[in-house]
DNA sequence: GATTTATTGTTCAAAAAATCACAATAACTA
DNA sequence: TAGTTATTGTGATTTTTTGAACAATAAATC
C-alpha cells in the first residue's frame, strides 16, 4: 500500500508547503496541494487518510502542523547522513550539488579507489579510500549510501557497501544489482530516462500527446 | 497501455539483450529476459506481444532479429541528438558521462548564460550562449532538451526550449513545470530519489522488507 | 516418424491504484 | 443564531497493472 509512488508524492506535497510557507501562506486546502503536485484532490486526501493525517472540514490543513507531521513521516526531523562511493562525474557532481543540503541530506563523505581522487582540504566533502568506508561508516552511523560507479564495478561495490553495514542504496549504474543481505535499492538510469522521452516523442506525436508529465 | 514504467521495461529488456548478445548468445526466453530485468516471464511476454513482437514456441527469441524490431521500436537506430541547459554541475556530469554516446545519444552542445562556461574546444562539447538555441535547435533538427538549471529558473527555460522548437525535456529542477505549447515533459529529482531510500531505511525495518528494488 | 517436453501467446483472474461521489461538518454570512 | 457553503474523509467504483494458467505448438528425443 506505502509504495515509492506514494512517497514521492508525500515529498512532493512537503515541498509544495514548504514553498507555500514560505510565501506567508497559514492553510492549504487538498486542491491546492492537488494542483502543485500535478495529482487529483481526492489522491492528496487519500494519502493523508493512510497516514492519519487530517484537516479540518471546510478549513483545509493547517501548513505548519502539517508540514510537521510529514517531516516525521519522512524522516526529515533529524539530518540524514549518506555516503557516496564513486568520485567520477556523477559522484563529484552530486558533492558540487547544493539541493541535498537545502533539504537536509547532508553527504557525509565519498570513497574512491583512486588516489588522485582523494582530497580532504578543510570546507570540502572528504573523499577517501574505498578501505576506509566500513569504518567510516560505523562511526558516523550511516544507513544510506551512493552509487556512483561504472557499471561493470557497481555488484561489487554494492557487496562491500552492504559489507560495510549500508542499508539504503541509490543507485546510479545501470545494472540490475544482485543483494543478499536485506536492503533496499533506488535505480536511477540517466540513460533511461533520456531514452523515455524519445520514444514520446517519436511515436507520441501522432497520438497528439499534449503537454504530458511522464514522470 | 503504452505508458511510461512499460517502456523503461523495454529500455531495459533491449540492454539485457545487447549484453547477452556481446556474450555470443542467440537465443532467448522470456524467463531469462525476466529475470534479467527482475519483472515474470508473463509481463516480458505481454509487453512484446503489445508491440507486436513474436518468438517461437519452444525456440524462445532470436536475439538479433529481437533487438531490431526492439530498436526500432524504441527509435534507436539513428542517433538522437540532444542539447543541455544548464553548464552548472549536473550539465556538466552529463557532458562528461559517457553512458549516453554508448546508448547512441549524442550531446549536441550545452547552452548557459553565463560566459565564463562558454567552450568551444575541438572535441569537447560545445558550450554555447543561451541565445544560440533556437538556431541551433533549428539548424540539427533537434527535439530534445534537458534542463539542468537552478529551479528558479528552469520554468523560464522550458518556456525559452519549447520557443526554439524543442518538443521534448529531461528536466533535472526539482519543480513542477507548466508548458503552454505541446511537449513530453519527464522529471528526474535527484533529492527525492534520496529522500524515498531514506524513507524506506527509516520505516521499513519493522515490516522486514527484504532486498527490495523499489525502481 | 511418433512421442515427449518446453515455451510461447493469450485469456482470464487478481491485485493495486486512482477516481468518483457524497455524507459529515466546520467555517463563514447575514 | 440559523442558514448556507465549501471542504474533508472515506466507502464504492472504475481503471490500470500484474500475475497465473493453459491450449497451441515447435523443438528435441528416441
Amino acid at each position: 500500500m506505502v509504495n515509492k509512488k506514494c512517497i514521492i508524492r508525500l515529498l512532493r506535497y512537503k515541498n509544495a508547503l514548504h514553498r507555500l510557507n514560505s510565501l506567508g501562506f497559514v492553510r492549504v486546502f487538498s486542491d491546492n496541494l492537488a494542483d502543485a503536485v500535478g495529482v487529483t484532490a481526492s489522491q492528496v486526501r487519500k494519502d493523508f487518510s493512510l497516514f492519519g493525517i487530517c484537516g479540518n472540514k471546510r478549513g483545509g490543513y493547517q501548513i505548519e502542523t502539517l508540514l510537521e507531521k510529514l517531516n516525521h513521516i519522512l524522516g526529515k526531523n533529524e539530518q540524514q547522513k549518506v555516503v557516496i562511493v564513486g568520485g567520477g562525474n556523477i559522484g563529484a557532481a552530486l558533492m558540487k550539488y547544493k539541493g541535498f543540503e537545502k533539504e537536509g541530506v547532508k553527504i557525509a563523505a565519498c570513497f574512491d579507489i583512486d588516489p588522485a581522487k582523494y582530497n580532504h582540504r578543510e570546507g570540502d566533502i572528504p573523499v577517501l579510500p574505498l578501505e576506509q568506508l566500513k569504518d567510516f561508516v560505523r562511526q558516523h552511523h550511516i544507513r544510506i549510501g551512493v552509487i556512483a560507479v561504472p557499471d561493470i564495478a557497481a555488484q561489487q561495490v554494492l557487496d562491500f557497501m552492504l559489507a560495510a553495514g549500508i542499508k539504503g542504496i541509490l543507485n546510479f549504474a545501470p545494472i540490475r544489482l544482485r543483494a543478499a543481505s536485506d536492503c533496499v535499492i533506488n535505480n536511477v538510469n540517466l540513460v533511461l530516462e533520456l531514452e523515455t522521452v524519445i520514444y514520446f516523442i517519436i511515436n507520441g506525436t501522432e497520438s497528439s500527446i499534449n503537454n504530458r508529465h511522464i514522470g
